[in-house]
DNA sequence: CTAGTTTGTTTGGTCGTTAGACTAACTAAC
DNA sequence: GTTAGTTAGTCTAACGACCAAACAAACTAG
């Protein structure tokens, strides 16, 4: 009595944000979508044949067929001659297409840039490192610094015969979904149109160029490269002296009315504690943030630019069991757990993912704050919710920024054919 | 460069939950979209004509026509013979079609159930309240009661000539993405399939059971009856004895991994605070719960079955300005600001909907309560997030859960033409 | 060398959308 | 009252994308 039995399909196309009415669809949307799943399926499974594509799609072989002959048209495929050894005809297997393209990710910090750039497959083609004065230069020169930087990755790109298809930069601070940097504390930046202003900079690039939060950006890089790929629910920390979380539910990144969702650095974990910045006390980010550890550590208190040494000399003193830093990192992965237990509550995530700095103090810090977290949850084992820590290392806001670029390749949006 | 420049749509059908593999789409999916647009469009705009339809949502007239016409089959939409005035050719207007069909909701409460039908449009065709032995009956019983319930609001709504397009009913506990509850501690129920059992009961009723948490389903109904229709970016919070929330974003209830989300109830507030049935301390139900009032107010405790009464009892002793209410009004508000501020730093909602008894008690705790969750976000203006009461009375689980169906309609499950 | 199997293309058909011509039904103005 | 102008909705032809089924191609097995 109910419609159509098939289970319809989601067009997935880009329909970020912005209070999109009731948009119709038409054949152009079902070909898209059609693509996008192919161009998708063979992304996990490949090498695999025409033949395999239909049949765990459900689509018809002559549709395969068509799909992939336009995604090969566009570069994004790439049949290779090897065929199995079986009975039957060979199967000509497909590819990704790695060569032609690429995708640029940028993080932007207190005292350095990095940038990314990977291929098709999420293969990284370039990773680079620059020291960048974020933390006193003028928004302005910051972008023309960030500029500078992009316009030398898609320099490079270019003599190795490869095209952008979209550069994204990672901010640690509150952005809009225009790609407006509202604030960031850090880097002492207010209403900045990150995105506009290097769009600008770069002269039309032929790309597009956006701007996200490094929390969001590396819960993509999660989604994309982590080891749980496939899970539709996931939370990122970054494990910096501040601690801000990226939210991905049902698959997608949800930023939030404003854009602003993720914001978990400044809920109340400790009341009383000891101040933040902020203006409050017992903020997650002052109990469980790296503050929490080197403020108490490190004479002279804590500088940002001298993070990664400071962080190496409470690693080396947590392996040499001293004391007062293991106790501190005991405290600290206690709030830590506390923190993860509200958002395993409220959110019910599938994984939380630790990173930034959190993944060299893990072996300290994982299990104390993962019994917390399950020692808080109202659903029975936690919901399902299992904290993990980042295997992707440092650069994965910038890696996660050039995921958002190749998330809307598989979203649909499509490079032209030659 | 990039591909077609269309923004295009999702294809709006019934992806819920469930890892959804790589979905293909085909023509009948751009039909359901399409006629969900319509259909939606007419609810939003009624009384309109083809003529509107096809300018605002850019589908061709002649797909208007068609797709208006397919919708008249299916008793869906209605020709008005009320033309318009002006110059030119008068339009036939097109509105809801309400009498054909219904949508059912029951909610489960400790000590009674509440059924409610709406129509098309919304429209309440009943509202039924039945004393219930929820606290008391085996899960056994109960769902034969419950089933009781509904076998007479569908017989009602078959003599009245309407088809039951869909039956959900609202539990008050953890509830997984099949319909099964899987902890309600006030019912005391544990693993009870109740869409499936109830499903069972009513013998292949012909239209979809289905089961979710309440705090989930008052969300919705708030998203489709509230004040703030539009917007995309919803949180709900139950205001009983227990405090659950319903998480909206981006214009979808967003349920978790595993479907239990929104269990912000038993998030610690107040470290070292009043102990909790959960064995822990300070959690928000506790704190800013009813029971935080009630234990101090009412004399012998609280039991679930008088709570109308007794929450009476405090509006009237703060109406009168008793200085001890008020007090312990003024905790409980700030207790829930903080609660809320925790959401609106995590989430950023566009807004945070009160609902259940703190209805009655937001002219003493609203104002106090959003000044401590503006105090404690990190955006500015609490990331344009607002604190607002619920109009939609007791019953909004269950209207919520009648809009559940409804939203299944919406997004094409459209029941077939006669 | 034949039978069997599997791959991928070709053919014909269907469905739903589109553009544009066309009819219908009205107002306004002479 | 006629004519011009305007808007609503239908009709026709065409197109684009998918599907089912037939078919050709290329292999293994015996």
């Amino acid at each position: 009595m109910m419609g159509p039995t098939r289970n319809g399909a989601q067009l997935i196309t880009n329909t970020q944000g912005s209070a999109s009415g009731p948009q119709p669809a038409d054949f152009t949307d079902v070909r898209a979508t059609n693509l996008a799943v192919v161009l998708r399926f063979v992304r996990e499974n490949a090498p695999c044949s025409r033949a395999d594509i239909a049949a765990t799609t459900g689509l018809n072989k002559a549709t395969v067929s068509s799909l992939v002959a336009d995604l090969i048209d566009r570069r994004l495929l790439r049949e290779t001659g090897l065929t199995e050894n079986r009975v039957g005809r060979p199967a000509t297997m497909l590819v990704l297409d790695g060569s032609p393209y690429a995708a640029v990710g940028i993080e932007v910090n207190v005292d350095y840039l990095t940038a990314v750039a990977v291929d098709l497959k999420g293969e990284e083609l370039l990773s680079w490192r620059r020291s960048f004065p974020g933390g006193s230069a003028s928004p302005g020169q910051a972008v023309a610094g960030i500029a500078g930087v992009a316009r030398r990755v898609v320099n490079r790109m270019t003599k190795d015969a490869r095209q952008v298809l979209g550069l994204t930069v990672a901010v640690p601070g509150l952005v809009d979904l225009n790609g407006s940097v509202r604030v960031a504390p850090n880097l002492g930046w207010r209403d900045v149109d990150l995105a506009g202003d290097l769009a600008k900079a770069l002269r039309d690039p032929g790309f597009p160029v956006l701007a996200d939060n490094d929390a969001n950006l590396g819960a993509l890089a999660e989604l994309r490269f982590g080891p749980h790929r496939g899970v539709q629910n996931l939370i990122y920390l970054t494990g910096e002296i501040g601690v801000g979380a990226g939210i991905v539910l049902d698959g997608r990144l949800r930023r939030g009315g404003a854009g602003f969702s993720g914001e978990i650095g400044h809920i109340e974990i400790v009341p009383g504690g000891p101040p933040c910045l902020c203006g409050r006390r017992g903020c997650l980010e002052v109990v469980a943030g790296l503050g929490a550890i080197l403020a108490r550590t490190v004479p002279g208190g804590v500088s940002p630019e001298e993070l990664e040494p400071e962080i190496d000399e409470v690693v080396q003193r947590a392996e040499a069991g001293d004391p007062t830093v293991l106790a501190l990192l005991d405290t600290l992965a206690e709030n830590l757990g506390k923190g993860v237990g509200i958002v395993a509550n409220l959110i019910n995530p599938e994984v939380v993912v630790l990173g930034g700095y959190y993944v060299k103090l893990a072996p300290w810090i994982l299990a104390r704050a993962e019994q917390e977290m399950l020692s808080r949850t109202l659903a029975p084992g936690g919901g399902g919710c299992r904290l993990v820590v980042s295997g992707l290392g440092y650069g994965a806001a910038a890696l996660g920024a050039a995921a958002r670029v190749l998330d809307s390749v598989d979203s649909g949006r499509l490079p032209a054919p030659a």
